[in-house]
DNA sequence: TTATAAATTTGTAATAATTACAAATGTGTA
DNA sequence: TACACATTTGTAATTATTACAAATTTATAA
């Protein structure tokens, strides 16, 4: 009932489409895309619809609940856990992966500017892509 | 002549399609998209491509010259300054506006990792847009 | 110069993520 | 129950980007 609770905290009302769409975040820390998100949930819930994924993972990120990351060229990906952090994209395989900051970065801010978001994306290759080039 | 030393600073050849648009790209600070300099190119270069746009600003990319960002949803926008700033979207007007940044974010890298970029991005509303409210 | 190979550019057609929209369904309340 | 409102759904559009092959330009070698 994780999903459930963490929905009501955010002030979400909870339908079995958002639960499950909640759940599977909380359970996939895989930055998973719309259409990932629309394959593993079709069994589960045969008429989920491909726009209630968007449109729920879009009032996901509005409601401060999930992330939409842009790191990926392609589309976005979404990631239920929202405590800062940085993100890695693996150029040779795709995965995105979690990185711990250790101190976030210090941005010179203009004056009277609302600052809503901040992200911190790398790229490169991730340990086991490197392994097998060798 | 500075776009042409530029390129080939960067071991580019210069011909004059790149010439035009790391010459815009230079002279362009807003982090123009592919259309936008497609637009702005073709009256002088009248059989420019829009295939031409994509290749080439993926290839300024790729060897270093420009930043492809990811900071807007909608698509892809380019930078031909490449010492380390951040980047703030505006989520009123969509400007994308330079930051400096004062220190740059400390991240947990995993052993065996290679990183060959790092982006930071903020979202929020820019002083204009936060004036104009009122 | 001339012939040939390589690099670059171009235009068209395909791909694919995302959104618009309106109908259908579900939920809460008087 | 009846009604208003919220949510979901399916289809059709939109649009950024890429694939691809032909055309053009540029460099190289005979």
């Amino acid at each position: 009932m994780r999903a459930y609770d963490h929905l009501l905290k955010y002030g979400i009302r909870p339908s079995a489409q958002r639960i499950a769409i909640m759940e599977y975040l909380l359970s996939h820390r895989s930055h998973p895309t719309s259409d990932e998100i629309f394959e593993s949930l079709r069994g589960e819930i045969p008429t989920l619809s491909k726009t209630t994924v968007y449109n729920t993972l879009k009032y996901f990120t509005e409601k401060g609940v999930a992330l939409s990351l842009n790191i990926d060229d392609k589309c976005a990906r979404f990631d239920g856990y929202t405590h800062e952090h940085a993100h890695f994209l693996c150029e040779k395989c795709g995965r995105v992966i979690d990185l711990d900051m250790e101190s976030s970065p210090k941005v010179s801010l203009l004056a009277g500017m609302e600052v809503n978001n901040m992200q911190v994306y790398l790229r490169g290759v991730c340990p086991e892509c490197l392994k097998k080039k060798e």
